[in-house]
DNA sequence: AGAGTTTTTGCAAGCGCTTGCGAACTTTCC
DNA sequence: GGAAAGTTCGCAAGCGCTTGCAAAAACTCT
């Protein structure tokens, strides 16, 4: 049961030295003397302590993930993808869930990491300049996913370019009082700057580029859920001229905005557009038009981003484009359909 | 940056081992000792090493958590909830996403864990006796969320109950002819005896309380997906004499069911009633009627029962039941209704 | 064949913490 | 006030591995 180096090394007949280096692929070890020792290796199926090696390495051959929440489909999605890629790498992951300002707050505030992991993915949490201090005193080499820092790997989406774009398309089938459904702040992050905010960005340059005059009234944020997105959506039926169509900067968000929306005796596409952002996983059966943007092959960048970091490669921040995915959400407003009582040639969806 | 025990020792005016002792809560350490000891560890923001003190203990306060699949809203859940429980205990949490049957062997044919964790959560997975063995050798504790073993912590939906409920449900609201769509079982399992298959058996039981007979073409299996749910329903609509209700043992796979009938031309619950599983964070957007079990209880329950484990408690095996969760999905069917022209008197989704 | 090289191997000193055991110090009690 | 009993603390020996350095072995070459 508990089989140490020595035991190898006697039954291999050489020094525990040779074993270890023999077992690591080290240099300076014959081949035969090399396969001799993987064979006792096996035979007894050993496996180094990864305690002792960490404590004599300094290398804890380890990496932590930290998200804002577990339970939500994007999250699974980079988690999984990141979590492959470092597998096939040799390290194990930690996870942490940092749900609440005091969870994060205690995260950062102690060396929780130190000793624990070699580098950290931070997902969807813009870290502050502190944090980031406090991450490289425990040695942590870093990589952010759907945030930026000075110096540090990083892959997100162009938010701005694919907020624009979407509004676009909202404007391009005829719409005049698009609305803009965001994540409300202090959800993802205490330090503003989350990157939710630059899709409200590309949102008003559009309006701007057709010539609309931006209004509160038509943004709204809540927080990133259904019924977040359901409660926002709630507040737009009220407006004193309501829009006809909605750029929703989650699709979960936009499931809960159709849900109101039907709710309501509205339907969609006919009543209302609705334009989400992730391309969920169920976007297909709703019929929600959304923004894409590879999730999965943003997790597995993330991942190669801190395994260079740790490697001590260059920093690269990648923004990577998202592309519209047309569904049956969304369609041109009633105003300008020829035959206005008849719903356009979509499957009427919910 | 490199602070240890000794800076520590040095700067209280105490030795190392007082130092430990005192950071440590262990007993032998005068109040007022601790209390500098604490202060001097708290001004040199200083932290154990992990690395040592595990390779000194023996106990890495670390555990792992094994899932089929990470990027499932089902599994994002339970391992929020069980790794908040975790947390709460001062452990930390490895993932290991075991998605194919070659990671799976991998996984346990080595003794991966050894001196990583205390203990594992295993979810969804039915260990085999040998892999319970190899656990055990490296030292692990175990607890199963969504399976059984002998002699092991478990925590389950009453799926036979749960099942039969379902289905109960189907025929009470007078549908005779009723299908089931199970995950196939392949996919959690290379060797048999996965839970959802019990929920078959929930079905069966319901039919013969009918006095129905079962029928190979009503019970069809695929992967646990929106794809395989739509698959699985395709193959039913083909059916000599089509069903008129179908209990589905996933949510997800329920949503790609409701696709496929709303692109058939078949409107949900007026031609056809679906009835699901997990009570999905979406079912209330499209309107799902399902069974719930509470998800986030089972995960945290089964972290509970890991610690109980690690602590040499008795291990427990807990079966939870299910409710039914009504919403539109589900009617009488249209040979029943009065006027089988019109929709019942709910929203026409989908 | 023997000196000079290069390769292979072993010794032993850590890595930073925990803990059994005995020494030193306090408190208690007669 | 002193011995007995109880506390608090420090010493030093690990925990199981890695690695610099030197010794041994295996080759090279003249």
């Amino acid at each position: 049961m508990v089989i140490s180096v020595e035991s190898v090394a006697e039954r291999a007949g050489v020094s525990v030295s040779t074993v270890s280096r023999a077992l690591r692929s080290v240099p300076g070890v014959s081949s035969k003397t090399r396969k001799r020792v993987q064979e006792a290796a096996e035979e007894l199926g050993y496996s180094a302590s990864p305690a002792a090696s960490r404590l004599a390495t300094g290398r804890t051959m380890t990496v932590a993930i930290v998200v804002p929440v577990l339970a939500k489909w994007f999250f699974g999605k980079t988690i999984g993808a990141a979590t492959q890629e470092l597998r096939d790498a040799g390290y194990d992951v930690l996870l942490y869930e940092l749900a609440t300002p005091e969870q994060r707050e205690r995260f950062f505030g102690s060396p929780r990491l130190h000793g624990r992991s070699d580098g950290v993915i931070i997902m969807a949490l813009q870290p502050g300049k502190k944090e980031l201090e406090s991450l490289a005193s425990q040695g942590q080499a870093v990589a952010l996913l759907g945030a930026e820092g000075p110096g540090i790997g990083s892959v997100s989406v162009d938010n701005v370019g694919a907020g624009r774009d979407a509004v676009r398309h909202l404007l391009n089938l005829g719409h005049e009082r698009v609305a803009f459904i965001g994540i409300r702040d202090e959800e993802n992050s205490n330090l503003g700057g989350v990157p939710p905010r630059q899709r409200l960005i590309g949102y008003r340059e559009a309006l701007v580029e057709a010539g609309l005059a931006r209004e509160d009234i038509l943004e709204q944020f809540d927080e990133n859920s259904v019924a977040g997105g359901a409660a926002a959506m709630s507040r737009l039926l009220v407006a004193a001229r309501a829009p006809t169509a909605a750029f929703v900067a989650s699709d979960e968000m936009a499931f809960g905005a159709l849900m109101v929306l039907r709710r309501a005796g509205l339907e969609v596409p006919r009543d209302f557009s609705v334009l989400g952002f992730d391309n969920h996983e169920l976007c297909e059966v709703v019929g929600l038009t959304t923004m894409d943007h590879d999730v999965a092959g943003q997790g597995q960048e993330a991942a190669r981003f801190l395994l260079d970091a740790m490697n001590g490669g260059q920093p690269k921040a990648l923004s990577r484009p998202a592309r519209l995915v047309v569904r049956e959400s969304t369609a041109p407003p009633r105003s300008l359909r020829k035959n206005s009582t008849a719903p356009p040639d979509l499957p009427a969806t919910f």
